[in-house]
DNA sequence: TTTTGTGCAAAAGGTTTGCATACGA
DNA sequence: TCGTATGCAAACCTTTTGCACAAAA
């Protein structure tokens, strides 16, 4: 049967806390590359007392377990994914949305590479869609 | 004979101040991807009346018309570069240290891509000489 | 009971903004 | 002169920190 995601917790040692449990259950539910300040709206709309630095928090022992990944472009809020597969990103110059491209290999550069990161820009299906330019509604 | 810098302000409608032209001058001769905050203390030793505004107005401006690239990584401070032919990035893991990799085209993903951006991360060659960890020193 | 996590508030770091003044063309 | 840049200070946004309290295991 499928490991919950208590069970996921416990094998990495994290405490199956209410706020990191919400969080976790959300990206696992919106694949959308949400930001801390989403989910910290999500949450507090649940648990009015919910603090950001928890939100904060939970995101980091999350990503650092490997349970979700986090990444961030040019000086904008860092975001969060509950995909850990190795994929690369399309990000919308309209909109801003992200999108998962799927993985490949990088070439060869002549040194040791331990990571590798990919980002395509352009405007995403949506967007070229409609004629006008629209705001990503907020989740 | 040689393009000047003020020859390239002009030519893209930018005038020529002192500010600005010690900015390009200081990419030009410092071909490692200095941040903002570097720069203004660069420009500060020379005119101390200098503003950080001022340096973040001239960086825009300068990567606005294309004579200088910018680009940032996972929250930490945007790096300004004169070199605008296209190119990826190397990022040490543990100096922190940017280098340029030689461009190599996108792979295709089914989609129109306007840009696309690449960034390896490793050890750089100095960083993996010395058995011993340092931090970068400042410029 | 013993960690580990939470909530709060304050601070830090990077960048942007508004406005009066200065200055390049 | 005219319009664009500058300097300053304050605001902004995202993230981190310190510390007392609460709650998992």
């Amino acid at each position: 049967m499928k490991e919950t995601i208590g069970d996921a917790f416990r094998a990495r040692g994290l405490r199956c806390t209410p706020q990191r449990f919400f969080v976790m259950e959300y990206l696992m539910r919106h694949h959308v590359h949400a930001t801390a300040e989403d989910i910290f709206h999500a949450v507090n709309r649940t648990d009015p007392r919910a603090s950001r630095a928890t939100v904060y928090n939970a995101l980091h022992a999350l990503s650092r377990t490997g349970l979700v990944s986090e990444f961030a472009v040019n000086g904008t809020a860092a975001r969060f994914d509950a995909n850990v597969d190795r994929h690369h990103h399309f990000i919308c110059d309209r909109c801003g949305a992200v999108e998962d491209v799927g993985w490949f290999d990088p070439p060869t550069i002549g040194r040791r590479v331990r990571d590798f990161e990919a980002i395509f820009r352009g405007v995403c299906a949506g967007c070229s869609e409609l004629k006008t330019t629209r705001k990503r509604s907020k989740l």
